[in-house]
DNA sequence: CGGGACTCAGATACCTGAGTCCCGGTGCCGTATT
């Protein structure tokens, strides 16, 4: 992630009132609000609160982004990643919107002159880690806004890292109850593209929006193509995976620790695959060039722990393979759903192995003490388990864990489509008969 | 769970093997150090 001093705050246009329309077409340059859109931010705008859930590319930002024009005063976006900050704020200087980050990058002057920026009313739009705005300095003056209504509207962007992160990684995720606690009056948006009922649940409570109206659109990617194969030989697996489908593709292969990355991006590496390593252990420096070289498409694969995404913002991913299976459907959906985001057929592999779901089961009753953490854990971990070992559906049973209701049969799954069990070569024989013998028995019970 | 890192004894001056421990994956911030 690249890390650049925030350009001088632009100043304010004289004239925010516009309607939502014209703000759509004069700053961002789109005719027409895309599908929810439009009702999101006229709710919002009116000082509604708000729990939002599209997935990736549905045009999420603008529904914070244009209700904050609308509105008077500074909204601030509670935001997960620096570098996140950097992508959106510079877009939106672009547009010409007095838009500015405020996080550890910033030299003592820098936040100087933006702490008078904001006391002056001069910003429309500030983007925080959530580790910020807790600190007292930034709340008092957050006060002094309020007290001058000065506080338009507080967008909580991924907001899935409440329930993902808040409990041990990052707790501050877990004191944005503040927000309404002591700023009642100002609306609260809550942002993702992916939650589980629990998730959402911990969403709603943690920011008080239980009474706040819900905006849910379908979490179907038609365009990927689901496959989960028994995993015997991982190397020549995906060996023919990328030899007689992706032989010049771009592709990210999802590994659960640091060293299966580094061995299996050595292991691609010396048969020919050019392929990067991709994971927190390494320096910020060769994260950045690696990054870099994957998305302008001089290495065809990357080879990554869960530190790879968020963020990445690259077409034309034409596969994702998970070496083991996730934690749970919620991190397995966002980690596929990197695949495809041009709309193009896109191939998503995961090989399943027994024994590493079991391990992980092990490691978390070690790990996580609570217990009711524990289960709520183990019933994450239990559904992917389903979703791996099912005869049915795959798409049907992943987009029934988010609540929605498909049509039992989807043709773009290797349970509906069983070609796609050959991805990773020929099939043996006993493995199509004891599935047919599972679905027999589960059929009849 | 499983595997790597570490410890320590034993035999000998560097290395080996057995036993034990601990960790596995995400990032802010602030402070101390270059």
């Amino acid at each position: 992630m690249v890390r650049v001093p925030p350009v001088d705050i632009p100043p304010a246009p004289q004239d925010w009132s516009l309607d939502a329309r014209q703000i759509l077409q004069r700053y961002f340059g789109y005719e027409q609000f895309r599908a929810e859109q439009a009702a999101i931010i006229h709710h919002v705008a009116a000082g509604g609160n708000a729990l939002v859930l599209m997935p990736t590319g549905g045009g999420k930002s603008l529904c914070y982004q244009i209700p904050a024009l609308l509105r008077p005063g500074v909204s601030l976006v509670i935001s997960p990643l620096i570098a996140l900050m950097q992508d959106q704020v510079n877009a939106l200087q672009q547009r010409g919107i007095p838009a500015a980050y405020l996080n550890s990058t910033l030299k003592a002057s820098a936040v100087q002159s933006l702490y008078l920026a904001l006391q002056q009313q001069r910003l429309k739009l500030l983007y925080i880690a959530p580790e910020r705005l807790v600190q007292p300095g930034l709340l008092s003056l957050l006060d002094r806004l309020y007290a001058q209504q000065g506080l338009g509207v507080f967008a909580i962007d991924e907001a899935h890292c409440i329930a993902q992160w808040g409990h041990d990684f990052r707790p501050e995720y877990r004191q944005l109850t503040l927000l309404h606690q002591r700023y009642p009056q100002i609306p609260r948006v809550a942002l993702t593209a992916t939650a589980d009922q629990q998730t959402r649940r911990e969403i709603l409570t943690q920011l008080q929006l239980e009474s706040a109206r819900q905006f849910i659109s379908s979490f179907d990617r038609p365009n990927l193509r689901y496959a989960v194969v028994e995993k015997h030989h991982p190397g020549a697996q995906i060996q023919w995976f990328l030899q007689h489908r992706h032989r010049q593709h771009a592709g990210i292969i999802y590994c659960q620790s640091r060293r299966q990355v580094e061995q299996s991006a050595q292991w691609l590496n010396q048969r020919g695959w050019s392929v990067l390593p991709y994971h927190a252990g390494l320096e910020t420096s060769i994260r950045e060039v690696n990054q870099r070289r994957f998305l302008s498409g001089s290495v065809q694969i990357m080879v990554a722990t869960i530190a790879f995404g968020m963020g990445v913002d690259k077409a034309d991913v034409r596969f994702v393979i998970h070496l083991e299976c996730p934690r749970s459907l919620e991190g397995y959906y966002q980690e596929t759903g990197r695949a495809g985001r041009d709309g193009d057929l896109s191939e998503v592999l995961l090989l399943y192995h027994p024994q590493d779901v079991f391990r992980q089961y092990a490691r978390l009753r070690q790990q996580i003490p609570e217990r009711s953490r524990q289960a709520c854990e183990r019933t994450k971990l239990q559904a992917m388990e389903q979703f791996c070992r099912t005869t049915r559906c795959r798409r049907t049973q992943l987009l029934a864990y988010f609540g929605e209701c498909a049509a039992p049969l989807c043709s773009g799954c290797d349970r509906c489509n069983p070609d796609y069990l050959s991805w990773v070569g020929p099939q043996r024989r006993h493995h199509s008969v004891a599935a047919a013998l599972q679905r027999i028995l589960e059929e009849s019970s």
